[in-house]
Formats: structure tokens, sequence, C-alpha cells
DNA sequence: AAGAAAATCACCAGTTCAGGTGATTGACTC
DNA sequence: GAGTCAATCACCTGAACTGGTGATTTTCTT
């Protein structure tokens, strides 16, 4: 059975000559080729593909929204974004919103076959600059906090988690059945062992440390 | 100027096979192939490899330790790993200590002598099934927030990153040459657009929603 | 059984905050 | 030129918070 292959891409010249691409290759097949995303879930139930080539920029509905609306509605089809740029908040809008692969468009065509084999068997092709600044982005997001290592009590945990919820001591004091002074005093006990001196450090260290 | 390829991988066979590959490919020498990491430091000085071929799973200093101190002492030397598992753990820790590429070793010879190439010139070489779980990794780790589009003026960004930071009101006022009573009227602002109540609400919802 | 730690309560003084009203200036828009 | 909005300042009240003291009970460790 053929790869089922959908264009997306306001360039026509581009968008003819991707769409001669796939018909000449081998097991695929373009069954669509769109120049916007405007009518896309009519566009997609026309074209039924496995794979939607999904131009990032385009007049109109942008791709990133296609993406979203696509993976909404017909999570089965696998999507390959293809870009001119590398704008680091595009590539993680388009992984976020459910793009399997991102290719650069000066990717060669034996590469762009390559790549819409790849993404219909599940894999996730990119670019190699793309893939570099992927992983960059993984490792600035994962590996910021240093757990100081606080050593709260349960009931402590507990209260702080209240307070960042944006709780008064008053509302905490009823929520968990004990008197308002006794929330300050766990407060106190809190502010020392994170060493903050206000409900605002307090909340803030305990969502950066993950505390709650 | 060939590519100069170090090896850590304690199974001698695949070791030797491995070198013979390389050694056999065009522009690339292996100058070292070890069957642990326990003597790395050591060991890299002798080979002076620009690329290492790293297995995960290897007795005494593990690969992920490896790399940890390999990016620490020679941040310049790019790091493929090897592994027979695709454990998302270990794929986590590895990308967040600093390795480049991450290729199983079922991995037929052409697209290793590939994966090094991309390795040497700064790619980020992937197994499929591998790019496949860092995406999902990546769509896990992020997309919990729908940014509610809250529009502070300048002003209100900059007094609201203070407030995160713990400031009072006083600290505030002298920081950005106001009157305490601007302030306050600043922050109500905030409250109003934000929605809350308090000042750890604000700086609970800014951390969360990014807004800082 | 002694000691430590957690959880509870109380009182208190001074500070800070939340939210209400009202007002002025300058910049930008229609 | 009228209207809107950001930024600024002022005054006020009641509520909330910070941090200090001291004390009791339960639970867990040694």
């Amino acid at each position: 059975m053929e790869i089922k292959v959908a264009i997306f891409e306001d360039n026509k010249i581009l968008r003819q000559s991707l769409q001669q691409l796939i018909d000449n290759a081998e097991g695929m097949v373009c069954t669509g080729a769109f120049g916007d995303a405007n009518r896309i879930v009519r566009n997609i139930q026309l074209a039924a593909p496995d794979v939607v080539l999904m131009d990032i920029n385009m007049p109109g509905t942008s791709g990133i929204e296609a993406v979203q609306i696509l993976k909404e509605k017909f999570p089965q089809v696998q999507i390959l974004m293809q870009t001119v740029f590398e704008e680091n908040d595009k590539i993680f809008a388009a992984i976020c919103s459910g793009a399997s692969g991102y290719m650069l468009k000066k990717t060669g065509p034996q590469k762009m076959i390559e790549a819409i084999h790849e993404t219909y068997q599940g894999g996730a092709p990119m670019t190699a600059s793309v893939a570099v600044k992927v992983l960059q982005m993984f490792r600035l997001q994962s590996p910021a906090q240093k757990h100081e290592f606080v050593d709260l009590s349960e009931r402590e945990k507990e209260i702080l988690a209240l307070l960042v919820k944006g709780k008064s001591y008053k509302a905490i004091a009823s929520d968990c059945f004990i008197s308002i002074d006794t929330v300050s005093t766990h407060v106190r006990h809190i502010y020392e062992k994170l060493r903050v001196h206000s409900k605002s450090e307090a909340v803030a260290k305990a969502i950066n440390q993950k505390l709650v």
C-alpha cells in the first residue's frame, strides 16, 4: 500500500515540485496539495493522507495552528513540518503541538523522501541543526534545580502547598482545622528552613525547586 | 584531517569490530578503544579524540558518569552514546549530561559512520525510535500551561518580577524610584489582570505561566 | 525512660498588604 | 480637541503578615 501524502505550502513552485517528487517516488503518492490551511479539515477529509507536509509560515491559518487542529481531529495523521528558518520558538511550538518531524526546506529530495517514509513509520526525522536545537532546549528545561535539600515536615509541606495556592493564614487554618496561630508558627518554621522572609519568596522557592 | 574516534565499550568483540569499521572508513581513524571508563581522563588524553563512542552500560564507571566527566574536562569532545535498550531515563540522563547523539547498537555500519560524521560536524544523530522518545519527553515537560495571554505593561512586568523575587512594596518603591503608593497601585492593576487577590497567588501565576 | 521533633495553641507589637477613592501628567488615538 | 491609558502620587481602613515569647501533647528514637 502506498503512503498517501498531502502538502500544505503557499509557494506554488515549491508545492508543485514537492508534488512531483512524491509522485515519482517509490511507494508514495500525493493525494492533495494546498496553498493554505484555511479549509484544512475538509481538505484533509478529501485527501485522506497518512502523512502531511506542512509549511510553518503560511498566510491565513499558520502551520502551527494547522498542526493543532489536525492533531485534535485526525490524531492518526503524521505531520512533517517544513520551514526555511530555524527559529527556536517555532520549532518548540510545532513539536509541542504534535508535529512528528521537522525538516528545513533546503533538504535534498532524497532525504526528503526518506523523511516521509520515516514519519510514516512513526519516526521523528529532524534536520541535524534542528535536532541539536531540540537537545539544547531539552537541557535548558530540566536541570535548572539543584535540590538544596530542604527537609520540611509533612505538615509544613501541606501548608506550603496551600500558601502557593494563594490561601491566607485564615483560610489555611480552616482548611487544616487548626488555629491561625498554629499556621503562623508553621509558616515561621518553613521560612527558617527555606531561609526566606516572606510569603512570596517562599512561594517562588517552592515552585522553582518543585517542593510542592 | 581525519576524525579521531575513541571507543568505550566493554564487549570485546563489538569493540574490535567498531574499531575495524572506523579504521576502514574514509576520513576517520580510531585512536583508542577501551573496555571501561575507569581511567577515562588519562585515556582521553592519550587518544585525543574528536568524537567518543560511549557505551551506556559498562562495569565500573557508567557511560553516563563518563559523559559528565568528559563534558566537564574536555568540553570540545563530542560524544555519541551507544546502547542496546531504549530506556527513557537513560536517554534523558545522557542528553542532560551532554551527549550529542544517541544510537542503538543494532544500527548498521553505514549509518554508524554517518552518525560519527554528523556528530563531528556538531549534529545530533539519533536513532529514529530515540528521536521519537525525545520529542515525547519534550511534550510532556512543557505544555502544562496554556498561556492565558495576560497583557501587562512594561512597568507592571517589572514590578511583578520584583514581587516574585520576594521584595516588599517598600523595596520595590526604592528599586524603581517611585513611591510606595504607586507600587501599590501597579500591584492592584496586576492583580486585576491576573485575576488574583494576593501577592502569593500573583507570584505563583507569574512563575507557572512564565510571565517573568 | 529520657530526649528530640512535630504539631498544636496563645499573646503581642510592629509592619505590610489589599482595596477603595481621587487626582495629575504625558503619550497616543480617533 | 476629546478620550483613553500608563504612570505617577496621596490618603485611608481593616485585614493579613512577621517574628518574638512561651507552653502542651503526641510520637518517635535511642
